[in-house]
DNA sequence: CTGACTTGCGCC
DNA sequence: AAAGGGCGCAAGTCAG
């Protein structure tokens, strides 16, 4: 597989291949890459954010490329890597070189960071660091999922999440009233608003303000210190009803109303950007519209187009199977051979209830040693001990402020400022009986981090290659423009859109069955432990689950 | 006025 | 019922 680097000099690219460099205008890239791209070609760049976009403006797709900014980020903090190979003058620029997006590439056209960088010598250093790695196998297949996730990142921007906006105002005006002027709330806010000051005897009340609320509900003699809804719904007063309804909706107007229709959806699209590598335990951040947090509520909006359908595909329990086949654990990974990893426990007889089962996982992975799932802590360690060992010691080593890595080999950020110097820095005077206590409260803190980090991390890894993998496969159903074809849309954690002619949905969802499959293998070989799929052929994003 | 922080809540 | 881990975002609040 010949491997080409492209460098940009001004309005110059330069293509450093194998045996010769080509300089080409930027508006000649393109074409360029079209024409290489059957025959095989790795592509390397400094940021596939600053480079794909283009390329599928002018529709040219590429199958393989590596990104020299997210497998910096991956191999500056691996536990697996000899930092001093990966020294130089520019790693700081490495360090701190930042994805753009196109808003910020208009609102801000400074000059480009990136500018100062030298991909082929980094590029050399990335690989002397990886060869002279006693994980070299590992390393390798994470940079390479971690690349193809950010090509699957782009091509979701470049398409965008079908969206009905007609739908969605539908929606609004259903449960909020006419769209009103602006700063004026919308009727039924307004009368729920005026509910509450009547309840509270607060006439000039604003209910969008916490600390106002909180000082009505105390004057009221009521006993609270948040005005949290779970906190509300615990009183019997005649504003609670009101003021709920009124918490609830008022979500729906700032975070998903119209204002937020008319600056993330265009031409029928929700087009937000993905970010891979965005969180340190490897998951993918996004910026632009909230695009990991869409609320059930408006998913009814999210509709394929005519004569199209939305595969949506989710991983039921991906963190405790994760966690299984990472410890090698064969009596969880057993437990995990059900459809239903909880149900599964709750036959082995390790639990009496699904509930207890579910309490007693999250708590192993979050750190929860209060209450039922504290208690149930000794029943799970005896039933399960490679899995709930892998956990403690990642708990350990981070209360230590040790390193953890996830199975692929991305490592943890030390814990620099966030336990020790930061009460001083912070001019909190460190109290003589409070401090040592503080610092053990941060030192546990630290350790549910760690603790979360390799699960999280490794089941990150795990979803990046069943993305990988599925992108190859959807491209390979079809012909033509990657829009005209099966392709992905959206992306969270452990679910994926996939939006599909209807003719091919029914192969989109054997593709996404198979993807799950071989994802499981890459990472954990012949280990016997199942990865089953929610997979749902819809209309709408809210058929599905 | 801007920017940083807090609060609260959506998602996994 | 959350808790316990990870986020992004909007509005209010407050310091400079």
């Amino acid at each position: 597989m010949e491997r080409i680097v492209l460098v940009r000099r001004g309005d110059v690219v330069e293509a450093h291949g194998a045996s010769a460099v080509h300089r080409l205008p930027a508006e000649r890239l393109p074409g360029f890459v079209r024409e290489r791209e059957p025959a095989g070609v790795r592509w390397v760049w400094d940021d596939t954010t600053r480079w794909y976009p283009a390329l599928l403006a002018e529709g040219v797709r590429v199958a393989r490329c590596t990104d020299l900014r997210l497998a910096h980020a991956v191999l500056r903090r691996s536990p697996f890597v000899d930092q001093r190979l990966l020294a130089a003058a520019s790693t700081p620029g490495w360090d701190s070189l930042q994805p753009v997006t196109e808003t910020e590439a208009a609102l801000f056209p400074l000059e480009d960071p990136a500018d100062r960088l030298d991909p082929p010598t980094e590029l050399e250093r990335q690989q002397a660091a990886v060869a002279a790695s006693p994980e070299r196998r590992r390393l390798e297949l994470l940079l390479a999922a971690e690349s193809s996730g950010g090509l699957v990142a782009a091509e979701m921007t470049h398409a965008g999440l079908p969206w009905r906006v007609d739908v969605h105002e539908r929606l609004l005006t259903g449960l909020l009233g006419p769209r009103p002027p602006a700063g004026h709330r919308p009727a039924i806010l307004e009368r729920l608003a005026g509910e509450v000051r009547a309840a509270l005897a607060a006439p000039a009340l604003n209910p969008d303000s916490p600390a106002d609320v909180l000082r009505a509900l105390q004057a009221a003699g009521l006993p609270v210190e948040d005005t949290r809804s779970w906190t509300l719904a615990q009183l019997e007063h005649p504003v609670v009803p009101p003021l709920l309804e009124y918490k609830k909706l008022a979500r729906l107007l700032t975070a998903n109303g119209w204002s937020w229709l008319d600056s993330w959806v265009r031409e029928g699209r929700f087009r937000s950007w993905f970010l891979p590598g965005g969180v340190v335990t490897g998951r993918w951040a996004s910026t632009g519209g909230g695009a990991l947090s869409v609320p059930v509520q408006v998913r009814p909006a999210a509709v394929a187009d005519e004569g199209w359908r939305f595969v949506v595909a989710d991983v039921a329990q991906l963190e405790p199977r994760v966690l299984a086949a990472m410890s090698g654990d064969l009596a969880m990974a057993e437990a995990a051979r059900a459809a239903d990893l909880y149900q599964g426990m709750v036959s082995a007889g390790t639990v009496a209830t699904r509930a207890e089962a579910k309490l007693g996982i999250l708590g192993a992975m979050y750190g929860g040693t209060r209450g039922e799932s504290g208690r149930m802590m000794p029943r799970l360690a005896r039933r399960y001990p490679q899995a709930i060992a892998l956990v403690e010691e990642a708990a350990r080593a981070g209360e230590r402020g040790e390193v953890v890595r996830t199975l692929l080999g991305r490592g943890s950020p030390v814990p620099g400022g966030a336990w020790a110097e930061r009460p001083a820095d912070l001019g909190d005077p460190p109290e003589p009986t409070g401090s040592r206590q503080e610092q053990d409260r941060r030192r546990r803190a630290w350790g549910r981090f760690t603790r979360n980090f390799v699960v999280q991390g490794t089941a990150a890894e795990w979803a990046l290659c069943w993305l990988a993998d599925l992108r190859n496969r959807l491209w390979a159903l079809g012909e033509g423009r990657l829009e005209d074809r099966p392709h992905l849309v959206f992306f969270l954690h452990d679910e994926v859109l996939v939006h599909t002619p209807e003719h091919l949905a029914e192969q989109v969802a054997e593709e996404v069955r198979r993807a799950a499959a071989e994802a499981g293998r890459l990472l954990f070989g012949g280990f016997p432990v199942d990865f089953p799929l929610d997979v749902a052929v819809v209309r709408s994003w809210a058929e599905a689950g």
